[in-house]
DNA sequence: CTAAAACCTGACGTTGACGTGAGAGACAAG
DNA sequence: CTTGTCTCTCACGTCAACGTCAGGTTTTAG
């Protein structure tokens, strides 16, 4: 497949695909004249990518995982970048965790019914 | 307390807090000098403000935000926002456990006893 | 009073993941 | 063969949340 055919299917722009090759994300054979062709593969690889990216991993990062993900790489440093990221994505839950009950506590009074908005129910929700 | 002591005790940097002023996120009273002033409240107001941001708020919600938080508005636009973004940050916390599960697949495979990388073991963990 | 430390206002630099043309070549359909 | 669509490679633009440097002022310690 070419490259917008694998940029309709994966739901990303042609442009990022270039990116992701430029960066080493993602490989593609070219036709005589140039042009990238991809095998049907690269529908969930570049979903994957996205999972990480969305997850917050950079591209250098991303770059030096893929090899783990593909098991073609076993190293004690890969193992520790594994579990490094791993726990950053903990971390980063933990947070997001945090606000969200932060905000629903903001629903929670701004839905109540005896919703005044009196000074010393705005002081509580501050605390 | 002045501007290096609030970035010190909220563990922030100057420049950030500046930032926030200039976002209008964060009020300061000034001295007959022109130099910064806050109460000691700001330390959680800032706090605050990074637990937002930690969320992926941009200044631009937090500063629409802030109100509701301080039980100064509430309106249907408002509450609407709220809900909003606190769907916003439930999503993002879906991705993040996605990826993480994702790694925690690699990881359980790099660190099986068996982890020999035969070609089947890597097709398994691609699908 | 004086020197050091902290603070002030601009204003340009940085980083990452793309967006957005420009100009030209490649390819399928009729 | 030609037209329209897709694709190619530069290469500059964007946006957010600051970092950083410059040059000058204010406050504080001694």
């Amino acid at each position: 497949m070419r490259i917008g055919e694998l940029a309709t299917g994966a739901g990303v722009s042609v442009r990022s695909l270039r990116y992701y090759e430029e960066q080493g994300l993602l490989k593609a054979a070219r036709s005589s004249g140039g042009q990238r062709h991809y095998p049907d593969s690269a529908v969930d690889r570049v979903h994957l990518i996205q999972m990480l990216y969305a997850a917050g991993l950079t591209s250098r990062t991303i770059l030096d995982l893929l090899p783990c993900v593909d098991a073609n790489v076993n190293t004690p440093e890969s193992r520790a970048l594994l579990r490094a990221e791993r726990s950053r994505i903990d971390q980063q839950i933990v947070q997001l965790r945090q606000a969200r009950d932060r905000l629903d506590a903001v629903i929670a009074h701004s839905e109540s019914p005896g919703s005044g908005c009196t000074r010393t129910e705005a002081e509580a929700l501050a605390s």
